[in-house]
DNA sequence: CTGTTAGCGCCTTCAT
DNA sequence: ATGAAGGCGCTAACAG
């Protein structure tokens, strides 16, 4: 049998409700008895119940994530952001992994219900727009971390622009000099809607439109997420005829495999070929590897904030707030060979 | 304002042990009722609270792993295995996440409080002596997954053998022909105390004894884990005068940073120097590494399971379940060139 | 079979 | 400043 507070009121020799003060810090206590029941409560080694607390503060001190955490590192790295943030709060993560749409629609429509969660974060899981709807309408805040969508205005959200992110890659290509640049990026059609490459790649295009250089279809691949399918679109686009001086991939795992295809063809980089991937990922450094630098950790971190603003003021307005992207320049980019 | 069971009851002109009694599926309702309660319910879009099903249970439903799950890919396996478990339960899933000794501590003594859970999953984080009293002294259960320990007798827990895998890799090594093999693994002495590295290493040993080969000091090398630590330890011993013509990683990590050693030594792979890894993540078989594979999603599944059944049963004696390795040949091990 | 009642442990008025 | 009392929403034991 766990203590209770009855036993440590009787054991100060105080009313309950002075130990519930105690507890949670009211100012309404004389300095002798609230020594007196924090001396009762070390004795006894109690611990207030979360569930009672909970029960008679008509919230769940709970948070939940729904994540589809083990697809990518930077999921998790955003996963990671939401932990160590939460973990100062007294609120628990409670954690849902989707790996399938069924998953996810489930997770949509049962997780954000106020007799379970105080809140919820979505990361890097875009909703479709039927989904909307029920976020919106959830009797919990929500709030998108790594997610968007225009029709999502009425969502608190962070979001990275991965247009500019995009943008920037190929600028800093550009910039080198580059005239004939590929890129690699995921299938555009995903069963879970992911935006980033669609979106890096309209970053690629604008930088081209904005230095007058053409958008080639033969410029542009795509496949499985993946180091290894990167790596085969990468072996077919350098067998081209006139093939890349340089290739932005929408993300540094792809970026590996595009290095791999040109080691495998003989191509020095960043001479023969320069390699930009996305995400800045712990591998990029190890691999001198070009990157656009997102700030995961605190997106994820910044979700929570977010979420706990909204908790403590639920009248507050939805908000969209953008994580900044970052160019790293290291080893891989470099001006073309004349 | 959430609906209560007392509304439900009303609707449905019924007292509120009868609403209690369909949703938990009591028999001991007639087939009129409980359609009309459940129409009710129904009409409500009535869900429980669960805080105070909680409170009234006097259990948490609530399961605590903790975790260090963004170090290494084969601990975010592991929580998989466990989060998609322990979905088909009652159970909520919550997550502690160590990076830092300090962190590990506080959550061994914290977490396994029966006010917060109801029991707790260590995942590969080997307790302390010290700890251990904690652990099983603690009021609620807790199963360690992948930790292991001579003194840990008290604890429930799965395992693997990581001795009998590091065996079985060399024997392998030694049946092709091999005589003379690295090892190149993690730092014996880590704040975490990982044990697997260390254990991986004994099973070499014993290969060798077995085979009446020499174990010799200098095809022992220690480091950080990562892949290009271990290729910089790799580098090292290709260098000796009498190089070694096969290495066993102590992870599959690790033993890509080999494979890179050996390209770069000009030592073709398995030919001029066979490569054996562990774990047998996702990238061993793109890299056509041998590896011996631990089932890792399962020995999560496993550590939920013992959970459950210690949750069913609490007088039911500590167990250890040994999850079996296996060996997976690919292209990177083959005989020695002679 | 079904309605009623008494807690579960805590927080929060309301008196004092 | 402090004690007493009511209630959070549900389950389970007790009558009927």
């Amino acid at each position: 049998m766990p203590t209770t507070i009855r036993e440590v009121a009787q054991r100060a020799g105080v009313g309950l409700g002075t130990v519930s003060r105690v507890l949670n810090d009211s100012p309404l206590v004389s300095a002798g008895t609230r020594a007196r029941v924090q001396a009762a409560i070390a004795d006894l080694d109690f611990r207030p119940s979360q569930i009672a607390r909970r029960l008679s503060l008509g919230k769940t001190l709970t948070i939940a994530a729904i994540v589809p955490f083990f697809t990518r590192p930077a999921f998790v790295e955003r996963l990671r952001g939401v932990e160590n943030t939460l973990i100062e709060s007294e609120y628990d993560l409670i954690l849902y992994n989707v790996e399938t749409p069924e998953r996810r629609d489930r997770c949509f429509r049962e997780v954000p219900r106020r007799e379970r969660v105080d809140g919820v974060l979505v990361i890097s899981l875009p909703p479709r727009l039927e989904d909307v709807a029920h976020l919106v309408n959830a009797d919990v805040p929500v709030v998108l971390v790594d997610a968007n969508h225009p029709d999502l205005t009425a969502l608190n959200r962070i979001i990275t622009d991965d247009v500019a992110g995009g943008r920037q890659a190929v600028e800093h290509l550009i910039g080198l000099g580059h005239r004939r640049i590929g890129f690699i990026g995921d299938l555009l059609e995903s069963p879970f809607n992911f935006t980033s490459s669609r979106d890096r790649y309209q970053g690629y295009q604008q930088a081209h439109e904005a230095a007058g250089l053409p958008v080639r279809p033969e410029y542009h691949a795509q496949g499985e997420h993946g180091r290894l399918p990167a790596r085969r679109l990468a072996e077919q686009m350098l067998a081209l005829p006139e093939r890349p001086t340089a290739i932005f991939a929408a993300s540094d795992t792809q970026a590996l495999g595009v290095l791999e295809a040109a080691k495998q063809a003989g191509r020095q980089v960043p001479n023969d070929l320069a390699v930009i991937g996305y995400d800045d990922v712990e591998v990029a450094e190890y691999a001198g590897l070009s990157s656009i630098r997102q700030q995961m950790y605190q997106s994820g971190q910044a979700g929570v904030e977010l979420l706990l603003n909204v908790l403590a003021d639920p009248a507050r307005p939805a908000e969209c707030r953008m994580m900044p992207t970052e160019l790293v320049i290291r080893l891989s980019t470099g001006p073309p060979q004349r």
